[in-house]
DNA sequence: CTGCATCCCTTTAGATACTG
DNA sequence: CAGTATCTAAAGGGATGCAG
């Protein structure tokens, strides 16, 4: 139901997931990655959850999988061209975390802290 | 506990939530906002999120909750420095929304169509 | 190596009604 | 007007084990 409040509410739709920009950002850094080298790189994400969210990026064509048909099986992922673009489109707030990353831990701190109770 | 892969990841851990980055950049651009007015602002969010999120993002120091404790009462909502810096790295990803929002619309209604079974 | 299936749990979000 | 409280639903995510 396409009714996009604004541009940036159509981008959040197909970033939805919580390794989404990670996994574009770190394919428009590293050209064609194969699966085994990717879930390395994603740190702490499941098979389940990287394969689902790769073929959620793939049907939003942000994402292209290869498949070489050998055995045994070697597959690779790539961005398509939408995908490089928006990938671009991620990188200023990979800056600016690079930038704020002290801030951002800090306060994140802060919030562990509290949530945790005074004691 | 502080351990961002990158400085996307530490970003990503600030806008996490389904109405955050819309909030964000709504407040950038019209300063400081009463509750009802962003209720209205951001589509089909309820009290109940909205006010979690506003708090989140007020416990990261994002935004900043001002309550002028009139009667009837008068609250609004503005964004700090660091929730404004970060609002500027949130532009590209509205503007690549805007730019390829025909595309974005397209693979939308596809993934619809399929999901909800061929027939 | 790549990836699917299953089960389960937590988090997140939404509806509704109510209060100072 | 600006929230709170409560309940429920759904999505997201994770562990494990199996398969081609």
């Amino acid at each position: 139901m396409p009714g996009f409040t604004c541009g940036l509410d159509a981008t959040l739709r197909l970033i939805a997931g919580k390794w989404k920009p990670l996994i574009l950002y770190f394919l428009a850094q590293g050209g064609p990655t194969r699966y085994g080298e990717l879930r390395r790189a994603i740190r702490d994400v499941s098979d389940k959850v990287l394969i689902q969210q790769l073929k959620e990026l793939e049907a939003d064509e942000l994402v292209k999988r290869t498949d070489y048909k050998e055995v045994p099986p070697r597959v690779d992922y790539s961005l398509t061209p939408l995908g490089h673009s928006l990938a671009q489109a991620l990188v200023p707030l990979c800056t600016w975390g690079t930038e704020n990353m002290a801030e951002v831990a800090r306060v994140y701190a802060e919030r562990d802290s509290w949530k945790r109770g005074p004691a």
